[in-house]
RNA sequence: GGGGCGUUCGUCUAGCGGCCCAGGACACCGCCCUCUCAAGGCGGAGAUCAGGGGUUCAAAUCCCCUACGCCCUACCA
């Protein structure tokens, strides 16, 4: 009988939550709920030194606001708990005093070398320090001589000298290596709090995980893994190796690439749907046309069968368009209400409140002309207070002089002020006639009303525009346009 | 230096021996629609399937070699 799925996400609390390591969480969790099994999130925090305070909150955030949801850990506890590593010290310290008895490890003595430390040397030959390490063969000898009584709390893996290490990856298929090439990898640090290595299979073992999802970057240390597995007796979990993801250069995503939080992309006005929509679609393919996937079909169709193996590069442009398509599916409601904190956050002070019941009119008009929620208040921003500072100069349409804006200018004031009835087929019926009638193109004679009515030359269909502006605001900014223009010379 | 993984249009990908002288999507170009801008529709350009050897009647798909890229090689995860 197979082993009920359980999967976990366990970030580092040393920084701000990356969008690879969003996207790890996401290929565990629709791994979860496509086999009806747990999601688990544990918090990796075994390098006191690199703790960033609030990234474990950023980092729930950001799963919070994908709507990828947690069976156990953080805030909702779980029968396998604690799910911070930190608060497991004590079986960290037990599992390494036992493989030291069983002779799988051994306390070291050497002095801590940093990467920077390193001889150039050892840089350019990329010799790894642990190689230079001979505690593994100190006779007892030696070892009270090194200890001075006091014994080392760094304790180093003894890797088996012989033989091969294999794994059958899930996505990668089988992968091996010589023992001969890997190293005694310390399992204890001398602050007494493990490395990730020996956390890492302790508590997948003691939280009973079945999959162990993580990006590429930890194949090759998948041997240590299932090293210590054997050492300890444990049964390994199943691997699984995702592709990395990577910026347009094809190196490592990183900040040079641009936005890689995941509190950015919320605040760059990204929907959540459209970056899990996109973020899937990195490494992941439904069939050979979809691109536009709910998260539900997603859910039901994922398998590792269909996981690249190749790393992607994040294209910021497909991003941007994906969030198009899901803007233009939301209700006005939704759109604006979605829209409601950016105009908050970018319309100037005498702009707001927003009144909600114009917005929710206003946004049907920009759905198909935004691709991020941050263009909100810029694109809608001559709906909430006029614009009496623009360029009478581009009142002139081509092909027009000032006399003829003028009187068209004119003859619409006449039109609109004459009028209570402010629906779009009216007014198109309306003004149609009287560009007709002032022998101008319809291109040029709405054009002036556009630029009179919004102060820019692009905005949604006339019409529409000023059916939504309403009569108080489009007469007087006719006139407006009228007394200054004329006034201009 | 060592170890490992990867390699299909610029990018994300489909493809798991014949349906492929390779399909979809983004971006790009053109046309249509049209009061501007979009959205949408239609069409185009774009991949000697990294290169070379095999296996096979048949290979993007299987095997081997090479090249290149990336990752790891910390008392970081």
């Amino acid at each position: 009988m197979p082993r009920e799925v359980r999967v976990r996400f366990a970030p580092s609390p040393t920084g701000l939550p990356h969008i690879g390591n969003i996207r790890t969480a996401l290929f565990n969790w629709l791994f979860a709920r496509h086999h009806g099994g747990k999601f688990i999130v544990r918090v990796e925090d075994t390098d006191q030194a690199r703790l960033v305070p609030g990234s474990i909150e950023a980092m729930l955030d950001g799963l919070r606001w994908l709507n990828i949801d947690w069976d156990e850990g953080p805030e909702v506890g779980g029968p396998y708990g604690p799910y911070y590593q930190s608060e497991r010290l004590q079986i960290y310290h037990d599992l390494a005093g036992k493989l030291v008895t069983q002779g799988n490890a051994y306390h070291c003595y050497c002095s801590q070398k940093l990467p920077s430390q390193d001889s150039q040397e050892q840089r350019d030959r990329r010799v790894s320090a642990s190689a230079d390490c001979k505690c593994r063969d100190l006779t007892p000898g030696e070892i009270s001589k090194l200890s001075k009584g006091q014994e080392s709390k760094v304790v180093r893996f003894a890797m088996p000298k012989e033989g091969i290490t294999r794994v059958n990856d899930l996505i990668r298929g089988a992968v091996e290596w010589r023992n001969e090439t890997l190293n005694d990898f310390i399992i204890m640090k001398s602050d007494g709090f493990p490395t990730y290595h020996l956390a890492v299979v302790a508590d997948d073992k003691l939280m009973e995980i079945s999959h162990v999802m993580r990006a590429e970057e930890w194949l090759p240390s998948t041997p240590r893994h299932l090293q210590l597995c054997e050492a300890l007796g444990y049964e390994p979990p199943k691997y699984a190796h995702l592709p990395m993801i990577m910026g347009s250069d094809r190196a490592k995503l990183s900040k040079r690439h641009g936005a890689t939080a995941i509190g950015e992309y919320k605040d760059n006005g990204f929907l959540p749907e459209a970056l899990t929509n996109f973020m899937v679609l990195l490494g992941w393919a439904l069939d050979d046309k979809t691109d536009v996937v709910s998260t539900q079909t997603v859910i039901e169709n994922f398998t590792l069968d269909r996981v690249t193996k190749s790393s992607a590069i994040f294209d910021q442009e497909k991003l941007l368009w994906m969030n198009g398509m899901y803007i233009r599916e939301l209700t006005a409601e939704q759109l604006a209400g979605r829209m409601t904190p950016f105009l908050e956050r970018d319309l100037s002070e005498d702009m707001l409140p927003v009144d909600q019941e114009y917005l929710q009119q206003i946004a049907p008009l920009l759905q198909e002309r935004i691709k991020s929620l941050e263009e909100s208040a810029n694109i809608t921003s001559y709906f909430f207070k006029a614009d009496e500072e623009f360029d009478t100069g581009t009142l002139v349409q081509k092909g027009m002089d000032r006399d003829s804006t003028l009187s068209a200018l004119k003859a619409a004031l006449d039109d609109l002020s004459a009028t209570d009835d402010f629906h779009q087929e009216k007014l198109e019926e309306m003004l149609n006639a009287t560009g007709e009638r002032l022998e101008l193109s319809r291109r040029q004679f709405f054009g002036v009303l556009r630029t009179a009515a919004t102060g820019r030359s692009v905005s949604p269909p006339l019409f529409e525009m000023l059916e939504v502006l309403g009569k108080d605001r489009i007469v007087s900014r006719i006139k407006n346009a009228v007394d200054r223009f004329s006034a201009a010379s």
